[in-house]
DNA sequence: TGTACATCAGTGAACGCGCGTTCACTGATGTAC
DNA sequence: TGTACATCAGTGAACGCGCGTTCACTGATGTAC
C-alpha cells in the first residue's frame, strides 16, 4: 500500500541527519564515512545536507557535541542510581564514563580523535567540558576542595580520568579480552575498584 | 651535478616503504592515508607497493607492527635506565609507555584504532602480545605471583594498562591541557605518581 | 669466464569508483495586504 | 478569507579529483652450464 508520506520538506532534516551520521559512523568507521552514505540513510539526496551543515567537518563536529552531551547525562545517570556519599558518587561519575564508551566506541574515537574533525567549534567545546565538569566536581567533592587550586587536584583529576578512558579504550580496541569473560555485576566491580585506585583514600 | 643514482632497482624497498607510510600516517592523518602517498613519498611509482604488501591492509598491519616494537623497546629502555628494584621496575615501563605514545601519537591510534587494519596478522599479534608482557611481567614481579592466576593479577595490570593508555590518549587528543605547561621533569613526575596509584601498596 | 635464460622488482597507462561540492531548478511554506 | 510573492528546503545532474588495483611491459639481477 506504500502510504509512505513522501513530503517534500523532511521536517526536522538536521536531527534525521545526525541519527543518519551516526548510523554511517557505526557500520563504516571513522575512515569510510561519508556524507552521501549520511543522506541516503537519511533518505534525502546528497545536496540536500548542504543546508543544514556547512560542510562534511560541521556535520561531524555537531555529532562529536552529541556525543559529549550523552556522556555527560550517562555519567549523571549512573550517579542519581548511586549512593548519595561522596566517594559513591565520584565512583558512578567513573561507571557512567565507562558504560557510555562501552555503548558508543565509535562516537568515543571521535570525540576523542583529531579525525575530520576541526577544533573550534564553540557547541562542541562546551559540550565536553561540561563532561570534564561532571568528573571535576565529582573529585572536588570528595576532597573537599577547589581540584584547579593544588597540583595534588591536578592529579586527582588526571589520574581518574586517564584511568576510565584508558580502561574503556582498551576494552574497545579488544586488548583486554579477559573482561569479555565476565558479567556485569562482575564488570561493575572491576570499573569501580580501578576508579577507586585513581583516588586514593588518604 | 645530480649524481642522485637511479638504480632501477630500490634495494630495500619494503622498508622505506613503511618508513614513508609513517610519515604519511603522521602528516596526512590515519584518514586521509593513502598508498598512492606512501608510494610517492618512497619515490617509486604508485604500483611498486603490490610487490611487498598485498594490499593497503596489510601495509598497515606491518606499520602498527613496527609500533608494538618499538613500544616494548621504550619499555625496556626506560627499565634499563631506571633503579632495578621491582617497584622501580615496574613504573620505568610505566614511564616508557607514556613516552612512546607522546612521541608517537599517530602509531598508536594506528595500533590500538580498527581503522583499515585487519585483526589477524600474525606478526602484529606477536609484536603486541610482547609490548603487553613488558607490562604483565614488571607487575607480576612486584606482586610476586604470576599474575594470570589470581583476579587480583588481572585487576593489577587492568589497572596499570589503563592508567597509562588513558594519560596517553587524554594528553594526545589536548584533553589534558594543563600538562603542556608542565616542563620534563615535572611531567615524568606526574606520570610517576599515576603509574603508582594503579598498583598500590598492600 | 661467458652466455642464455628465468626470475624478480620496477614502470606507466588505464580501469572503474565513490567522494564532496556546486549549480540551476522546483516544490512547499509563510507572510503581507 | 484570498492572493501575490518572498523565502526556504529540497532535487538531480554535473564537475573534477584522488583513490586502489590491474595489466602488459621492461630493465636488472642471479644462476645453470
Amino acid at each position: 500500500m506504500k502510504t509512505k508520506s513522501k513530503a517534500y520538506h523532511h521536517g526536522d532534516l538536521r536531527e534525521a541527519l545526525l541519527a543518519a551520521a551516526e548510523q554511517e559512523l557505526i557500520e563504516k568507521g571513522a575512515d569510510a564515512f561519508s556524507l552521501r552514505g549520511t543522506a541516503k540513510r537519511a533518505g534525502v539526496s546528497h545536496a540536500a545536507p548542504a543546508h543544514h551543515f556547512k560542510d562534511t567537518m560541521a556535520l561531524l563536529n555537531a555529532l562529536a557535541a552529541v556525543g559529549f552531551a550523552r556522556l555527560t547525562m550517562s555519567m549523571k545517570e549512573e550517579q542519581q542510581r548511586a549512593d548519595p556519599g561522596k566517594r559513591a558518587q565520584f565512583i558512578a561519575s567513573g561507571v557512567g564514563y565507562v558504560r557510555f564508551a562501552l555503548d558508543n566506541p565509535e562516537m568515543l574515537q571521535l570525540m576523542f580523535g583529531t579525525a575530520r574533525r576541526s577544533s573550534n567549534d564553540p557547541e562542541l567545546a562546551r559540550n565536553a567540558e561540561a563532561a570534564f565538569s561532571v568528573l571535576v566536581n565529582a573529585v572536588g567533592n570528595v576532597r573537599g576542595t577547589h581540584v584547579f587550586k593544588t597540583e595534588e587536584g591536578w592529579r586527582d583529576v588526571a589520574a581518574s580520568w586517564s584511568m576510565v578512558h584508558g580502561y574503556a579504550q582498551l576494552v574497545i580496541s579488544g586488548k583486554l579480552g579477559f573482561v569479555a569473560r565476565l558479567d556485569l555485576e562482575e564488570q561493575r566491580n572491576l570499573i569501580e575498584d580501578l576508579v577507586a585506585r585513581a583516588l586514593p583514600e588518604h
